[in-house]
DNA sequence: TCTGGGGTCCTAGGACCC
DNA sequence: TCTGGGGTCCTAGGACCC
């Protein structure tokens, strides 16, 4: 229909979980909030009918920051620091449990707001989506700011938002004006706002890849730019480095995908302590079921089932070991997946302490495509007395 | 007192098949 | 009675993202 330009658009959520806390009690507005407590975290409430929120320094446990506010950052706490890490940094900053039901439902009303305007959007998790923008008729800072102003409507939240001629620039550009910012970037950009950029920003581009980049002294987007290709090969390998090369241009030909199939599923937890094969055997047991049947109720609401299951177990020394077994069949079946995680389990070294377990299920059909297998259900224990 | 939980994609070797 | 060769599946690990 159009054959203009591609103008894509990366929408953000300004710190979206602590935004959604501060909606529920204005009274923290202003102050260090961090995200990522459990149940002791939730504020009790006095007689007077004011609330005491509980305080970073009174955290103890093995979770990380899921998000800070703000003034939390200015402290220097950031998403997925050790929480313990962040109660050093920041002992007063106020302490609020996750609630994630209440993120989905503010996730839920944001898109549907950017839904009026099209229907071509692609999901990147609970806080941020890809629009394109190419069919949408109007200059690309009016098209911005009248989403950001329906955003606000739907949610009395804040958005970051880039329009740009790719995703690659549009989600780069949307953290450049950070909170509620509206940027907009054209390709003949690339050089004065990209290039000086550390090679960190670029989405793909991890904490591995950036060390290594900075080993051969490239530290920016413009360093990556002016990079032999040659040279990129030799340590990234051909593909890598052939999307080096495309990004450092500013080039992304990637089309905004507005549906697409889960490809695993899975449930994990981290043990308040390490737990020992052995002597926590009955403990590790309980919790392996209650995984296997999570996971379970997590297929049939969604409505798959899966052929390959898999488990997860991070030891003591933060050593992580996989395995997996496909089945002739698939399945949603908690005891199968019980049974064959077991399988899975027995070909794990079982010597030391276990700090997460976690089962996982992949190569998923609809449940709908396929005839249930009914297979016997048998009771076994892993994490065995031969261990 | 280090380091969550839920995902996707990629690589690479071996099995297995034609 | 070494050595081909392509294709696909399975498995394990790792980088990366939100």
């Amino acid at each position: 229909m159009s054959s203009a330009p591609h103008r894509i658009a990366h929408l953000d959520m300004d710190a979206f979980y602590a935004s959604v806390e501060l909606l529920r009690y204005p009274e923290l507005r202003g102050k260090p909030v961090v995200i990522g407590g459990g149940r002791n975290a939730v504020p009790e409430i006095l007689p007077d009918g004011s609330r005491r929120f509980a305080r970073l320094r009174d955290y103890a446990g093995r979770g990380v920051v899921t998000t800070s506010t703000y003034e939390a950052r200015a402290l220097g706490v950031f998403s997925a620091m050790g929480m313990m890490k962040a109660a050093q940094l920041a002992p007063d900053a106020i302490l609020l449990p996750t609630d994630f039901d209440s993120y989905r439902h503010y996730s839920r009303l944001f898109k549907a707001a950017v839904a009026t305007f099209t229907s071509d959007i692609e999901d990147r998790g609970i806080d941020e989506i890809y629009i394109d923008l190419s069919d949408v008729p109007g200059e690309p800072a009016d098209i911005g700011t009248r989403i950001k102003q329906a955003v606000r409507e739907a949610t009395g939240l804040s958005c970051s938002i880039c329009i740009a001629p790719n995703k690659l620039l549009a989600k780069i550009g949307s953290e450049l004006d950070k909170p509620d910012g509206l940027t907009l970037l054209a390709a003949s950009d690339v050089p004065l706002r990209i290039w000086p950029l550390p090679v960190r920003k670029v989405n793909g581009i991890g904490p591995k890849a950036t060390e290594k980049l900075a080993a051969l002294g490239i530290a920016t987007v413009g360093d990556l730019a002016s990079a032999d290709l040659g040279m990129l090969q030799t340590h990234f390998g051909r593909s890598y480095a052939a999307w080096l090369a495309e990004i450092a241009q500013g080039h992304d030909e990637r089309p905004v995908v507005t549906s697409s199939e889960p490809k695993s599923m899975s449930r994990e937890t981290t043990f308040e302590r390490d737990l020992h094969p052995k002597q926590d055997r009955q403990t590790l047991s309980e919790v392996f079921t209650g995984l296997c049947q999570r996971l379970a109720e997590d297929l049939r609401r969604k409505g798959y089932v899966g052929r390959t299951i898999g488990v997860k177990l991070r030891y003591d020394d933060f050593h992580t070991v996989t395995r997996d077994l496909s089945m002739p069949a698939p399945t949603a079946d908690a005891a199968q997946l019980r049974r064959a995680a077991t399988e899975c389990v027995k070909r794990v070294a079982l010597d030391r302490k276990i700090r997460l377990l976690g089962v996982r299920v992949s190569a998923l059909t609809p449940a709908g495509e396929v005839a249930p297998a009914a297979l016997p259900v048998q009771a076994e224990l892993p994490f065995a007395d031969n261990a």
